[in-house]
DNA sequence: CTGTCTACTCAAAGCGGTTTGGCAAGATCG
DNA sequence: CGATCTTGCCAAACCGCTTTGAGTAGACAG
């Protein structure tokens, strides 16, 4: 059923129709409501993708994500955030385009996205340290809010991100001040800016306390359980193991857990772990006390705030761009206590 | 820069143009290779809207993801099926058009899609014992692909689904060969097919063997850490608690652990444990020995596969159902023991 | 040298909407 | 009561592409 048909059945003109149901004011409220009334029992809807090459607005919002970098992960908070941010479209009546491609073909995906016209605006994912996507997405004048920040700022541009040196900053002084002195960084790739960032929150506060900063007590990767259990495992096993973690994802801290009993020593004892958590739905850190003591920020929240400033940048181009740093909460669970001396 | 622009520049008539680009043979060889070429250095693209309008064809596959029931989980099995049917989309240069709903609204989504011509294709997620959404999707005569299945069969439609009753029926059989009598069941939502399916499964192996079936021995719920946790928690906490649990994703699974050494018992030895493993990226079962015992099967494979058959059926919509049921692997992990009596 | 074929290329008609610029009919005003 | 506004509707142009059907130039044969 297209508009022709459908204004034919009603003996009107497609204008007036789409008038109707576009809420323009020219048409008489009982014409409007006769042509709504019909069009529920018709069941029709205006074409996407011709209303869509009409105005020009494409009323969806593009999305790039990548399965990881040399393995095949996928990073588990994207659903959260797609979660979060599809809240917010789905009441704007916007789509989200996915393209999910593997790591080298990223830029191409999003040149893709702006020079087919099929978006309105463009979020950004996992932002590196030298990302060369946004200077790309900035070229092409498409309004993008990205989700983190990299380091150069060329332009300003807009991001929600979580204030990640600070957060580890505090979380190692808060160890230091247990009296621990030997300090693993359960890390995410240092490719990633957030990664880096809460690296150099680490590297500050050991450094301000005159601690030594020692590379086999830091490890970088894919922030998997697995990982997260190899290479707690390797630290615990050195001559003179790390008394606590600092974990970037509660997954790779349930990780860290799993060696921390299978070297028969006790979490929140023998060995404390304070972790970032993401607040992933299906993957909650304990209810009334948290398992783990964490850093602890909504991703779930980013997406709506990064879906929310988006929009308003779709609907008014001229706006400057919005930068939000989030704090994020330190709150104490069972998995940290005082270095055993 | 749209068609007409680019072929004035080249001195060429966009029919040729369009022709050029799009393959067809009615374009000299070499006025192909000057239009390609030019394309690339001027990054002309044709819109997209314009030629799905044209064409008739979307070029785009609607997933909707609903955040489950009650509470606001969002499943992270969706990441990892994205990411493989995303490998076969991105192939044949389909996008993929993903709709974020509360689950209330999950039937309008569907209908939206359809009726607004944007995507060629859906993929269901998560089936229903009694689903309206493939009637519903049926009725529109859009090609689609369920992923699991629903019981009720009017007329056949194409899935991919594991053989979960048969998968639950063996991984009880297991146990019970171990001497285990009390076996918890820590199961998904029953009005999920796969979660009855599953209980199904084990209800069968039990009565075969003449085991009572007791209902304190089952939940059924939201998959989430904490659910698992807590519900083996009560369960242990019985005066006559289970020697086994038999559950339904690796999540759930990691919160019985947490029940388990809270408890002060052993995984594998005072307590069994066999889960499903849905092989998501981030959080391996483990490396050469598997932590648990688990009955696997990939749901990125899963992913792959289920768009696969949608492509095939979007190019040609006279092809017959495909319906292809896994059996999944039973992997012996650390996590099962005889039962100690 | 003319007629027929082949190989390219083009003009124009959609695809299904939105939107500009009119045009009648009825309401308002002097 | 005629002139001027509103109000409510419509015809037609346009968004950017694909594709049909027609046309032109050059190759080749007679």
């Amino acid at each position: 059923m297209n508009l022709r048909e459908f204004s034919e059945l009603l003996g009107l003109s497609p204008t007036t129709v789409s008038r109707a149901l576009g809420g323009y004011p020219e048409v008489k409220e009982e014409t409007r409501r006769k042509v709504t009334e019909a069009a529920r029992q018709h069941g029709y809807k205006p074409n996407r993708r011709a209303a869509s090459l009409a105005t020009g607005r494409a009323m969806a919002i593009g999305h790039v994500i990548p399965t990881s970098l040399n393995h095949e992960m996928v990073n588990p908070v994207f659903a959260d955030f797609l979660a979060g941010a599809g809240e917010v479209y789905s009441k704007a009546n916007y789509d989200i385009i996915l393209s999910v491609v593997s790591d080298g073909d990223e830029v191409r995906a999003y040149r893709q996205m702006a020079s087919t016209g099929s978006v309105d605006g463009i979020i950004v994912h996992g932002p590196r340290t030298n990302d060369a996507r946004i200077a790309l997405i900035q070229d092409t004048g498409l309004p993008f809010v990205v989700h983190g920040r990299a380091p150069v700022e060329a332009a300003p541009y807009s991001f929600v991100d979580v204030d990640n040196l600070r957060a580890f900053r505090r979380a190692t002084d808060l160890l230091l001040d247990l009296g621990h002195q030997r300090i693993g960084l359960l890390n995410g790739h240092l490719i990633m800016d957030f990664a880096r960032r809460r690296r150099d929150g680490y590297c500050a506060a050991l450094e301000a306390r005159g601690t030594t900063v020692r590379s086999e007590f830091q490890f970088a990767g894919e922030m998997s359980e697995r990982n997260g259990y190899a290479a707690a495992r390797q630290m615990l096993r050195l001559p003179s193991p790390p008394t606590a973690f600092l974990v970037s994802s509660l997954i790779m801290a349930i990780g860290a857990r799993r060696a921390i009993h299978e070297a028969d020593l006790t979490l929140g004892r023998d060995v404390s772990v304070v972790t970032h958590d993401d607040m992933l739905g299906y993957l909650s850190n304990g209810d009334d006390v948290p398992i783990f003591t964490a850093t602890r920020s909504s991703v779930r929240a980013a997406g709506r705030r990064c879906a929310e400033i988006l929009l308003e940048q779709v609907a008014d181009r001229t706006l400057p761009p919005v930068q939000e740093i989030w704090e994020s909460e330190l709150i104490m669970g069972a998995s940290t206590g005082p270095a055993l001396s």
